[in-house]
DNA sequence: CGAAACCGCTGATCTGCCTCAGTGCGGCAG
DNA sequence: CTGCCGCACTGAGGCAGATCAGCGGTTTCG
């Protein structure tokens, strides 16, 4: 085992037990570094995708936008998640990226990736995986925006967020900080920002967290999950599930 | 490459060019044909899954219940798409499968799975590929239930079905039979099962499309797609992606 | 063959969230 | 220092879709 990983490496290796040559071979994917300033789109919807990025550091959302304008978005990244991977298997992008942040991001051109596959199909198996949990949390997002009432709602985007920051050491069991607006919130919430400002007001009022200043603060846990009907079995797991 | 091909490979024979040795490797998967019932889950919640499968012939769908008794329908499953691949990746299911007509499929169990994914990195592929269309369409889902208003969101919803429905020669451009009842649609788009029968109606009142018996009859498909903001890429593509 | 269950369908009423139309504040460019 | 812009925040009013309550037809089953 190599010393020192990149979350990418550390997410992987969560879902399977990595040889050294299957790591250094990650390293290699991991090379292209490069920066991204906040609000210009990194992949537009209909665009042809030649590359899929490995987050590092920085936030962006992934979000489709309808002719009327309004736009939906779908889920948000954070560093060590793979951004565009089904853009790529199709060879064009049926979504938008956006950094919200500043981004640092490692370029993996289609080819490499294809290579890598091909010749180690254990890491194939660990980036499938990845890709199913990222799809589990969609599946999870769909569920809250057709059956849970805002608040609820809200409750429960937060919660999954919280989990999976820390997940890559970036917040703990009392908060983290996010440095998405309302706005944002409301278009991944399928609300208007109007109606997040008050909803954010009521978990306030109720004791349950703040969010302010770009800063989330967890007051009761439990009540939280009991609101959301959050069960996180979706996020974690122990241990390589592929030995 | 075989005369006769599963639906299965027939779908996978879309996004990867099969030889014979992987056309066999996956007729070997797809050997042990079970049946069941309408309405008694095949998967339930929670449970371990040791199995995934190929939907032979019928229609299921897949669907989380929530502590509150709602439910809401991720989505419908038609034959030749594979059920419950990420629960076998991650042992335990995150959803729920239910037959809604009387099923033909065959199980796969995890190990031959995997194997077949070591020995044959190519199939791999095409089934991470086959994995991703179905995310598409559940993004799209998600999309239509943030931002859509019901009657699009109806619309949206039938002509996708009809478009894959299409691709495994079940249905044509002027319609398609459909098992589906008013209540199912509900909790799948995320409305009470009253509204959408209203829904129903104000499209057949447009002379757009009739959906009565089990049949959905398509009137005006250009008025259907302008309504619906529909745009067929992300399930189609021309030839395999990957030589 | 009657009862129960399911499904499609409808009118009346209620409500969660949207839209519109603002205010106030902090950061930044000129 | 001033004016602008983005963002958080608020009240009033409206509407899409939920909920409630009920009818009629068809299938299933004791």
């Amino acid at each position: 085992m190599l010393a020192v990983q990149s979350p990418f490496a550390r997410k992987l290796g969560a879902f399977v037990a990595l040889s050294d040559t299957e790591l250094s071979a990650l390293d290699r994917l991991y090379g292209r570094r490069k920066v991204f300033p906040a609000g210009r789109d990194i992949v537009h919807q209909g665009q042809s995708a030649q590359s899929a990025y490995i987050l590092a550091s920085g936030w962006v959302c992934s979000y489709k936008i309808q002719t009327s304008g309004s736009r939906q978005i779908v889920d948000f990244q954070i560093p060590g998640d793979f951004l565009g991977l089904r853009s790529v298997l199709f060879r064009t992008a049926d979504h938008n990226i956006e950094p919200i942040t500043q981004v640092e991001a490692s370029e993996v051109p289609a080819k490499d990736l294809f290579e890598t596959f091909s010749t180690m199909p254990r890491l194939a198996t660990a980036v499938l995986w990845a890709a199913s949990r990222d799809e589990a949390m969609v599946v999870e997002h769909l569920v809250g925006i057709g059956r849970r009432d805002a608040k609820e709602r809200m409750a429960h985007f937060l919660l999954e967020l919280g989990a999976r920051l820390k997940l890559v050491g970036l917040g703990s069991a009392t908060g983290f900080a996010c440095p998405l607006t309302q706005y944002l919130l409301a278009d991944a919430m399928g609300l208007s920002a109007v109606h997040v400002n008050r909803v954010l007001r009521e978990l306030r009022e109720d004791d349950l967290l703040t969010f302010q200043h770009g800063q989330v603060t967890i007051h009761d846990l439990d009540g939280l999950v009991l609101l959301a009907d959050f069960d996180k079995t979706y996020l974690d797991h122990d241990g390589p599930l592929l030995r």
